[in-house]
DNA sequence: ATAAAATTGAACGGTTACGTTCAATTAAAA
DNA sequence: TTTTAATTGAACGTAACCGTTCAATTTTAT
């Protein structure tokens, strides 16, 4: 996000105090953010909900943007969870392919997630640099993960794809379809086990035989 | 949006000075909301784009809420177009969803789209009307009128489907995959013709194959 | 115990913005 | 032309918020 100024907070947090209150800190900026948004969220507001000084978070973080930026940079950490099911051996191809849809169903259909796209694809206009970081360690360290376990079960099966990014590319539209876009637009859509699994398998056999040898 | 506040703005618009005043309001309220978002744009600024007093907005739009509602709607009718090809006798099945393919990316890649896209989205925690709105308005209709262009398709070639919102779903997830999300968080995406077609001959193929009888 | 660093509360200046009021002016309808 | 509605500018009250300053206090390292 920032060029050179990694975490500006942590850097010098010796006292474990100081911890203490950055991690407040940093939990009440996303409680506030995710509610109102970059620019209706007041960093009294955040002072309060933490139980600390304004001036504390003046002097960790130096504005509210950075503020935001190394809020948003945790957040990234967190997200970039691999939910790629990895046991390609031991499971057989479709039940594994199957298992990283229901995961990534799971994941992306959470309420969290969605409350981070909103606000986080919001401040892209005000600062690109969000949104350039956001993709590089959410999204595209996820298209790879899974792009790499294709080519693997493309090994495995009878399957094959010239273009294995896109091919990822295609299992992720496959699985999510709109789902995404309604659950922007405050959609409640909370699938049971049943659904999720009936989803991922359609999505799956879909992709096996659109690449089928 | 409103409950029956249809055109609050416009009922007794009857001068055509204030109709004309309305429209540059809208226009500006437009700019400057896709601009900065809700919360950091003022009723101030839109006033003087728009080249109007700031009374003159309130006796119109009672609130910044309710102008930015108004303005969604408008955005909404123009957003509400149908790219759907309906020329299925004339051109062949396949040509006629690789032609409505590539409408949708056309639309769905442009700039001021994906822009609307991000604000409107922020603002659903504030006012989840909008999108509620926003989805009948948009998305729910374009799935209508595509599904009903799959069913004829599949009437005419040798496809099937038990399901024919999910196949327009799972339509819509081949053709655009996660470019949505690309182009929200600020990817630069300018499709060639050529590549525009490519993706949408892609998309068709698989859907084609998926449905096949 | 002592020195250094972190934290606090309170206050301040400056800015921005919402929404309202009002008398005066302009535009349109009859 | 007269009358009715719309518009304007300016000012107002109120509130929020950013970011800073400072002296006083608490916490931690040594």
């Amino acid at each position: 996000m920032a060029d050179t100024d990694d975490n500006l907070a942590i850097e010098r947090a010796d006292r474990p105090s100081s911890q203490r209150k950055i991690t407040k800190i940093l939990a009440a900026a996303r409680a506030e953010f995710f509610g109102n948004g970059f620019s209706a969220s007041s960093i009294e507001a955040i002072a309060a909900r933490a139980g600390v000084s304004k001036v504390t978070i003046y002097s960790w973080f130096k504005t509210k943007e950075n503020l935001f930026a190394e809020m948003v940079k945790g957040e990234c950490a967190h997200l970039s969870q691999n939910f790629v099911d990895e046991n390609l051996e031991s499971k057989g191809v479709r039940e594994v392919l199957i298992d990283t849809a229901e995961n990534m169903l799971d994941f992306l259909t959470r309420d969290e997630r969605v409350r981070f796209d909103r606000i986080l694809a919001a401040e892209v206009s005000r600062d690109p640099r969000v949104g350039q970081y956001f993709l590089d360690n959410g999204p595209r360290a996820l298209l790879q993960n899974l792009a790499k376990l294709l080519e693997s079960a493309m090994d495995q099966g009878k399957m094959q794809s010239s273009d294995p990014i896109a091919s990822a590319e295609m299992f992720v539209g496959l699985v999510m379809g709109h789902l995404d876009l309604l659950l922007r637009y405050g959609e409640k859509i909370d699938l049971t086990a049943d659904q999720r699994r009936a989803r991922a398998t359609r999505a799956v056999d879909a992709w096996m035989l659109i690449h089928q040898k």
